[in-house]
DNA sequence: CCAGATAGACAAGCTACCTGTCGAACTCTA
DNA sequence: TAGAGTTCGACAGGTAGCTTGTCTATCTGG
């Protein structure tokens, strides 16, 4: 159980602010990311995951091979190379031997990457743009940013993940 | 690739804001709980995942059968068993059949286990005050209530997570 | 009193990771 | 320019935390 799917929702238990806080930071990434996953099996993209995305994302990015993937991401390159081929079959990326490396695969996204890459920024944007109209435009920026800077820390040192 | 662990950090790419606060969000779970648990580590609690305290604190709060934790978690019957099995494993939990009725196993929070409660809860809270002393109490709690606001749809039905 | 619901155990499978190992290909240096 | 060391990607095997499906024991309502 390292990740947790679901909250024990629906009973009064109190719960100090620390936990609340962050149970509130994760459903919130599952809100959003649960439902760009709908809309986008909907749209055409069955079958993605949150982190197809993302990983997509790195590679478009420059991570145009196995390793560099692995590294960018903080993951070994064996996952990373699991992660291509899963990729690679739902026809976002297309692999192809580096003339003047033959040990590199270099990687490149697809069209129906950069569609799917597209899509599903539009839809966050979208849920974004639904929260920014509840709880007002200028205050969800506020929150954005006040997130921005408490997490700051670890945008330069990927590895304390670990 | 269903969860990310690590982010494509590190490099210039422009994200769409509704992109980029879906990450926020989860980086902001991710370093509360990995510094818990590091510190959990420190303190006499080896091994203690983030989703240990939490389950923990579904049984502590009433969930004290293995379906009903399941349901409560939105997890099956079967997951939360391996859950508590891990749990007791590690002396948080005991498991006793009730006299009332054979086919239940009622689970109670051993009084190592609370201690793991009150200290993570503390060090979760911990870190929500260095937060707040990084941005402000108030600003910090107008973050924790916009959040609270915008998920809260999720608290009554947990199934959609799904 | 029996039909149906429910609890929990067991088996098998899936996903997304991990470590360890390997041959092929590249680079650096003596 | 040969050999040493590095790096690439592939493969094998293992683990954690879930899933579905099936089973038996037990309880409950008509």
């Amino acid at each position: 159980m390292s990740t947790i799917r679901a909250i024990p929702y629906g009973f009064p238990v109190p719960r100090s602010p620390g936990v609340e806080l962050a149970l509130l930071l994760l459903d919130g990434f599952h809100s959003m990311t649960d439902q760009v996953h709908a809309e986008l099996a909907d749209r055409g993209h069955p079958g993605v995951r949150a982190g197809h995305e993302f990983t997509l994302r790195a590679i478009d990015a420059g991570a145009d091979t196995a390793s560099e993937l692995g590294r960018r991401l903080s993951v070994t390159k064996q996952a990373a190379a699991q992660a291509i081929a899963v990729l690679e079959q739902l026809g976002y990326v297309h692999r192809e031997t580096d003339p003047g490396d033959a040990r590199l695969k270099r990687l490149r996204v697809t069209p129906r990457g950069h569609e799917m890459m597209t899509l599903g920024a539009a839809l966050f944007d979208e849920i974004r743009d639904r929260w920014a109209a509840q709880i007002g435009a200028k205050e969800l920026d506020t929150v954005q940013a006040h997130l921005a800077r408490l997490t700051a820390h670890r945008s330069r040192t990927a590895d304390d993940l670990l």
